[in-house]
DNA sequence: CATGAATGAGCTTTCATTCAT
DNA sequence: CATGAATGAAAGCTCATTCAT
């Protein structure tokens, strides 16, 4: 694939990941993508065989994204808090590193989309979940978490007031909800409620 | 208006409820809404001026019975204890006071709606969430929520959690999710970590 | 359904069927016969479920209408040999009759149709093929038919015979070939050639 | 023009053929062809100007070896029942050399082509009935052909059971139709209907 | 000799909505 | 109070074809 296809596949995956965030998978018309990549009708469908398959396409990017940076961001760090802080402060990076697609990961799971997207969706947020339930296992068996802790609704907890941030951004155009400011108060709420820090440990 | 109509109108209305929950505000076509109340469509736009406004008038009576059930469960109690058990049972007596209500409830922040409705829906959640700030504030000077509490983020916890389980049920379909033992094992999860219990002010 | 609307079904169905015999099912388009019907799409698809239904309600118009001058004029008559007659002249009562429909009629076997509709038709040919061959048999058994003669390929011959002459008009636009002279030309042709006549057989 | 061209050009030929044979003209589309073939789009047309010329050329291709049969299997033979053997197994020799391609070419009278293609298929024809007609005069002059026969009823008939053979096979998927057992039994049933054989000369 | 990239024109179908009755 | 009939606008998608390389 030349350079300029490359480019123009990506303008348009770019364009309509902005403008899926924007208004939804079912409101976005393949007319309306075109028109603001700047092409025909038909060049979309040379790069990508229908709509369903550009959401696909998009879904599997973010995913990749999302999940280089639980890596990097979570599994990489040795100890238990430097996770938790990587589970928070993993959004920014998200964030900085591809800023017009994080909206679109973001907003995916609120809108309408195919059935069968949906239950992959689905699936993927519930294996996420999974991860990260043993994670906390794993923090619990190192003293970070009360050993009588009810890990299913910390789990739950921390994971919704997470996206809560997020949708705060997006939906709510909140734009404090994501800075460093928030996330770091967010860490200290975390820490004081569901960590036991080296401090109460000594103690 | 007489008995009939009214009786006409009303299925209109909880049979689009039904659909719109089901399957999304735009998914669901004026065409399958007449189908499956059985009349025509020049019928429904008797009732209904268009779309929108089917959808507006769906939402101000949702609005209600949340206002309602949230007067009841809430602000009529007296213990601030019994307040915060109202909040999270208040879910449980929707569904069994409106059961096809609920889904429509409880999906309708999730998909796409026309942009003016969505903006007063926001403003709808930003005053709920007021209310629900105002009644933690009660809270702490009444000493069940710690002095230096960050408010801001406990209520966002509260409410976020509320809502996964919500999503738990109708997006991820784990119907465990809004059960009596399970909304009281979320309460007695707040208790812990959250609130201030007489026992631990006594000493 | 108020005569007015019967009107515009009416309308696009003849109009679709001549259009369908000038050109092929497939190559007429929704917007050419709405536009030659002079009404706009949506409200063809009020009458038509979609362009295939459509086409299925033609051919089974078609069907009923060859049936019944079947009926009438091969299976009513008790000569055989009025039989013979009546096949051969029922194509020109049929165009006598239904003008705008024989065409269509004739043409539809001859352009590419849905692969399922197609089947259709090849079962509805091949069970008037069996109705006329146990109609020759019955001609055998009454000594118009010679008794050693193979009433496989005579079915056949006579068959294709007058679907030549069909084509003869419609595809190759040769107008003498359905006159009356030029069918009772045929007729004598096959008197001669396939038939018993009671002269002979008094001979 | 190399030896890979050529091969190049006879495989779309070839393959297109078949696909039409199978589909229609309008029903295969240039990318159905290429992807059929391996090549890119733009290789087609740098040996097909377009789909028509596609279309004529194969057209041509098919009269070629359809003449070139005539000559040999009708032209030929010097006794006259000996050519009308030859217009009948001449099919089978069409078959059997061309087997891929003779499909298209029974085919060919059944599907919508574009008009001028039609017009000039229309006119072969005629010219075909003509010179078989010419052939009919001859056999009447040599007592082969009553004297009072209905030339023109006759060149129609035998051509046409001809043709409902073929259709029989292609069309109905009636794999008895074109075999050596049934060409040789319309043999018959020509000889004992149509033509006068030496022994009824003789006597 | 072959191709990647692009396009204008067209397709069938569905939508929310209206109006005369 | 309800409906049959009609429509403008737009949807997703495919077609044959071309041009620069």
């Amino acid at each position: 694939m030349s350079t300029q296809a490359e480019d123009t596949k990506s303008r348009i995956f770019l364009t309509a990941a902005e403008l899926f965030a924007d208004y939804g998978f079912d409101k976005v018309s393949i007319r309306q993508i075109c028109e603001a990549v700047g092409i025909r009708k038909p060049t979309l469908y040379y790069y990508f065989k229908d709509k369903e398959t550009l959401l696909l396409e998009m879904i599997n990017f973010s995913k990749k994204i999302g999940d280089q940076i639980y890596e990097e961001q979570v599994e990489k760090p040795k100890d238990f808090l430097d996770k938790i802080r990587g589970l928070i402060f993993g959004r920014k990076i998200f964030i900085e590193k591809y800023p017009q697609f994080f909206r679109f990961h973001a907003m995916i799971h609120l809108f309408a989309i195919p059935e069968k997207v949906k239950q992959e969706m689905i699936q993927y947020v519930l294996s996420l979940m999974l991860r990260f339930r043993s994670l906390l296992e794993t923090g619990q068996k190192q003293g970070y978490v009360a050993a009588d802790e009810d890990l299913d609704f910390l789990m739950m907890t921390l994971t919704s007031s997470l996206n809560h941030l997020t949708i705060r951004k997006f939906v709510f155009h909140d734009d404090s909800a994501l800075t460093d400011e928030n996330l770091e108060r967010m860490y200290r709420f975390w820490l004081k409620h569901f960590f036991v820090t080296q401090d109460k440990q000594t103690t």
